[in-house]
DNA sequence: GTCTATACTGCGATAGAC
DNA sequence: GTCTATCGCAGTATAGAC
């Protein structure tokens, strides 16, 4: 078939929307990250998925083979950008102070970025029983920010701690503002949660706080 | 009806459970806080909820009416405890340091006596915007903390600091520990998460992070 | 590659017997 | 107060036309 037929065969076809698979695909995925950001693997609906993404039900499915498929799809999606972000500082050879600095600087900037991440991850933790968390890419960052822990005890910049329990008390502080935001707004209604104003806040307080539990 | 012949029915009645009321509708209860814990107001299941309870679904309907009240129930049922025990520091006179280290100790030993609460919590949050968050109770506790935080800074033993933000970390601290627990195990499968000794880590690992954070 | 139509199951809620 | 039976809709997934 010549390429100036299937073109017109294309527009013709008013009901059908003809388009590009990687971006139906990419699509789906958008509509898919918010629907279990919100409800998990199981409360999730596809119906709802595909309204959002303007295409029908049955595309999930043609690309994805069921909504576990697809959950997964979502889980995997950017794993590996936010452990990038950290190998990039770690080339810096960057003091363990600064470099933890920057550590939150770019978790935060991360939750912005992409603000369902995280909620689906404790989603899959509460639902799910952690059993896709693998998929996720955060195993890596976390050891990481457990040896740059060390090293400052190390080097007697940060006091001797477990840095296990350290990790997840930090993983919380940077977490919890963003996790707990609508509960949270019915007791501070005029905290303006993601204002640049608000957010700058949130980076300056979690940084010394976090820095001041450390130090020696 | 002699007392005799009502008790000789209630054993007659072999597939029928007659039972107390209360009982019952506590028995919901605890059963409906596991579900809304796991999945939240939308992914629970009343069928579930009737299962795990021995009891049929529409014993469920006769005492609650609907899942969105059993929800409402679940969420007001410890609502007042937590407050209680803080309460109860209050009116000891403690230093601000002091009365913060107790109450972290209070909070770990909540999550450890309601070990759902915060999980349904967090997915009021996440999935129902925080629609029902000021049935939780939740309200005055934090509002406590705020003002403990602030006689801190007043009398010069805690930093200067906003201390909004400073209570939306130590919530952080304290709790991130038990949401994420199923994703973490991952990591650290040989970590005994609720075993004695490993809250007394978490319990000393908190206290001491967070005070240092604090700290002039 | 995308749609419509539909099979099939799960689930919230109710009616009515005991 | 508790059960059984069932209604009606919502949800996952599939078949088949285009």
């Amino acid at each position: 078939m010549e390429v100036a037929t299937l073109a017109t065969k294309t527009r013709k076809v008013s009901a059908r929307q003809v388009r590009d698979a990687e971006a139906t695909k990419a699509q789906i995925l958008d509509a898919a990250e918010e629907e279990f950001a919100r409800f998990g693997l199981i409360g999730a609906r596809t119906e709802v998925i595909a309204s959002k993404t303007g295409v029908t039900k049955a595309m999930i499915y043609y690309y994805f083979n069921s909504k576990e498929e697809l959950y997964q799809a979502v889980l995997k999606r950017h794993a590996a950008t936010f452990l990038q972000a950290v190998e990039q500082l770690n080339s810096q050879e960057l003091s363990p102070e600064d470099a933890l600095k920057q550590i939150i600087r770019a978790a935060i900037a991360h939750e912005l970025t992409y603000p369902n991440q995280g909620k689906i991850l404790l989603h899959e933790a509460m639902q799910n029983e952690g059993k896709y968390f693998q998929l996720t890419g955060w195993e890596m960052p976390i050891r990481f920010g457990m040896s740059l822990l060390q090293r400052g005890i190390d080097e007697s910049i940060f006091r001797p701690h477990n840095t296990w329990l350290m990790m997840i008390h930090i993983m919380g502080v940077i977490t919890f503002y963003f996790n707990a935001e609508n509960n949270l707004q019915n007791i501070a209604p005029d905290w303006e949660w993601r204002s640049p104003d608000a957010i700058a806040q949130l980076t300056e307080s979690a940084t010394s706080f976090i820095l001041a539990g450390l130090r020696n």
